[in-house]
DNA sequence: CGGATTTGACCGGCGC
DNA sequence: GCGCCGGTCAAATCCG
């Protein structure tokens, strides 16, 4: 299956450089119009993910970070950094997710946004299994603007899953309006995890691969520290056991590192305009087949200037990673 | 055989 | 009220 993704990837590559005419912009050109400032990149992002979100929803859930930062203390596990086998010569990483990791594959590029949260929900599943009727269960959770931590990953990939080091279950599956490629559903096969997720592709540049995790994990990543999969002797993960959640009811990452790989400055963080809470997290890296992809996200809280923020995040990196040839 | 995917149908919300 | 749309379910299917 994976094979088929590269295929696919590969195709989309192809057609990237066909019907692209500035490959070279990245989602800066999509996202952003204006090189003016972050504020717009988030919104364009939320309205992509919740269709019919809006400015007032997107304040909403900027209201509700503000007003409950004690939420955030709850769940703020934010998808610890699995650290896939990668052989990276990256010093350490470490330990913490901010810590951006030194560079080591030219091919990365990441983003990152974050949106609602909301309170502990009961879920509650009652769905009826009446037999007469074929499929009657609603589910009555907040389809949309529900109130849980949602969080965007824009990660430069070719390949759709990247493994964050959970096990996800594939449910569903559906066309984007705007796009040629398809939105996945997943949910964490852990019993008792309500996290979801989903996995699109950006219409603009396929390389790109949005996901939005729903929820946050009540287990620690089913991988193990010690890697069976991994060829690699070594384990990047030196000790990823926090009790559960961070005590830091602040978080204040500093973490909004972008990329530039290429283009020089496209790189965008997320900003929240409205000078709210900010929250951030999460970074994944993943190597494929020699190339690597790294995904932060990142959210914030008050009304910073990206422009300070970015100009200390951005790394810069002159290196022409060895695309794919092809 | 068990678990993960696939895939079409269904549901609730929203816009017109 | 109807149709569109995003999201979810679940039966069938696939795969190790
Ligand atoms: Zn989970």
């Amino acid at each position: 299956m994976e094979e088929e993704k590269i295929k696919e990837e590969v195709l989309r590559n192809n057609r990237d450089q066909n019907s692209m005419g500035n490959p070279g912009l990245l989602f800066s050109d999509a996202i952003i119009p204006n090189n003016h400032t972050t504020n717009l990149f988030d919104f364009p992002l939320i309205d992509t993910i919740d269709s019919s979100f809006k400015p007032s929803t997107f304040l909403d859930l900027l209201a509700t970070q503000d007003y409950t930062p004690s939420l955030f203390d709850l769940f703020s596990p934010p998808p610890p950094p699995p650290q896939p086998p990668l052989p990276l010569p990256s010093s350490a990483v470490a330990e913490s997710s901010e810590v951006l990791n030194t560079p080591t594959t030219p091919n990365s590029s990441s983003v990152s946004c974050s949106s609602t949260e909301r309170a502990f929900d009961n879920d509650d599943v009652d769905r009826d299994k009446s037999p007469f009727n074929k499929q009657l269960k609603a589910k009555k959770k907040n389809q949309k603007k529900g109130r849980e931590p949602r969080f965007a990953f824009m990660t430069k990939s070719e390949v759709d899953h990247l493994d964050d080091g959970y096990r996800w279950r594939k449910y569903g599956q559906k066309a984007v309006k705007n796009s040629p490629y398809p939105r996945s559903y997943y949910r964490c096969t852990t019993a008792g995890c309500g996290v979801k997720k989903r996995v699109e592709r950006s219409s603009d540049d396929p390389s790109i691969v949005v996901t939005t995790y729903e929820g946050q994990h009540t287990h620690q990543s089913p991988i193990m520290p010690r890697g069976a999969l991994s060829s690699t002797a070594f384990t990047p993960s030196p000790q990823q056991q926090p009790p559960l959640v961070f005590s830091q009811p602040q978080q204040l990452y500093r973490n909004q590192f972008t990329y530039a790989p290429a283009p020089p400055a496209d790189v965008v963080t997320c900003g929240g305009g409205f000078g709210h809470v900010f929250h951030s997290f999460g970074e994944e890296r993943r190597l494929i087949d020699g190339r690597t992809t790294t995904t932060t996200s990142t959210t914030t809280t008050d009304s910073f200037q990206d422009h300070g923020l970015l100009q200390d995040m951005i790394v810069p990196f002159p290196e022409e990673k060895e695309k794919k040839v092809n």
